[in-house]
DNA sequence: AATCAATAGTTGATATATCAATTAAAAATG
DNA sequence: CATTTTTAATTGATATATCAACTATTGATT
């Protein structure tokens, strides 16, 4: 039979490993802060570490459509994580700050979040990332 | 600054590697086949190659979601690419069979499928992919 | 300065993701 | 065999993904 089954492909393995990553860290961060998704997460991260940064270049950095970082600020706002006001030298963009209440929850899961990410690394050498961080990126430029 | 940005994460290039993946694959088929998703395809291939397979068996398979997998097939039956009807042996599940649509889709995609695959990897060596493998499953077991 | 093109972001429509609650049927148990 | 538990799938609510069409503002061109 010539079925195209895609279980036997680096694809379907690259997808479980980066929805167990994602679903595990989901859980570790719902344990300590309800609420609030990884994507919600690191949308602040990238607002914490670059304050001037549009959304547009937001959406770069994360890989999202402009409308999905759109509707994320949005909810973001409407939770009280970030404010939004426009940038009065370019009337276009917005200015984003993270509130107190963002703050105080970035600075509870940022722990959390190293430790997701050596916990899913454990038993894995810096040589073996290193490798994996190459082949990715092959495939990156192949597609 | 103790800021803790994905950016350098091997979890970011894998996220960035499937996704780019997904998009060039989606444009390879849209190109052929308008208005199907790659999701779409991947729950047709799988039941073509286990037609007796349980929703929820597709939705393990391909990690997602029952409550996914139950609007998919809707929309794969109002498409009809797909046909539902009643497991009379058992009736809390359904028969899920193929429409001579779904296969003449299937047989067009194919080849496309299968070249989108070989396209990505190209200049990757098999014992790279299977490094891959054996990396990202550990990823997945510490997950 | 008026026109046109490019940029930043929004909105609508549709597809998918995820969780919790629910229904229906089948299987297990006393 | 009546009751309980498990299994299969659906539904509702909310979040995110993606595409296309749109608005507002800025920048470039003549």
């Amino acid at each position: 039979m010539d079925t195209i089954d895609p279980q036997q492909t680096i694809f379907y393995t690259i997808e479980k490993a980066i929805k167990s990553y994602r679903k595990f860290a989901q859980k570790q961060l719902s344990d300590v802060v309800s609420g609030i998704t990884v994507d919600q997460v690191l949308v602040l991260t990238v607002i914490e570490s670059s304050p001037d940064i549009a959304q547009h270049e937001i959406a770069s950095l994360l890989f999202k459509d402009y409308a999905s970082i759109t509707r994320m600020i949005e909810l973001l706002v409407k939770n009280e994580y970030l404010t939004r006001s426009i940038n009065e030298t370019d009337r276009r963009k917005f200015t984003l700050k993270i509130s107190a209440k963002g703050e105080t929850t970035l600075k509870q899961l940022k722990p959390i979040i190293l430790k997701n990410r050596t916990d899913a690394l454990e038993g894995i050498s810096n040589s073996e990332v290193n490798q994996l961080f190459t082949t990715l990126n092959k495939i990156i430029n192949n597609c």
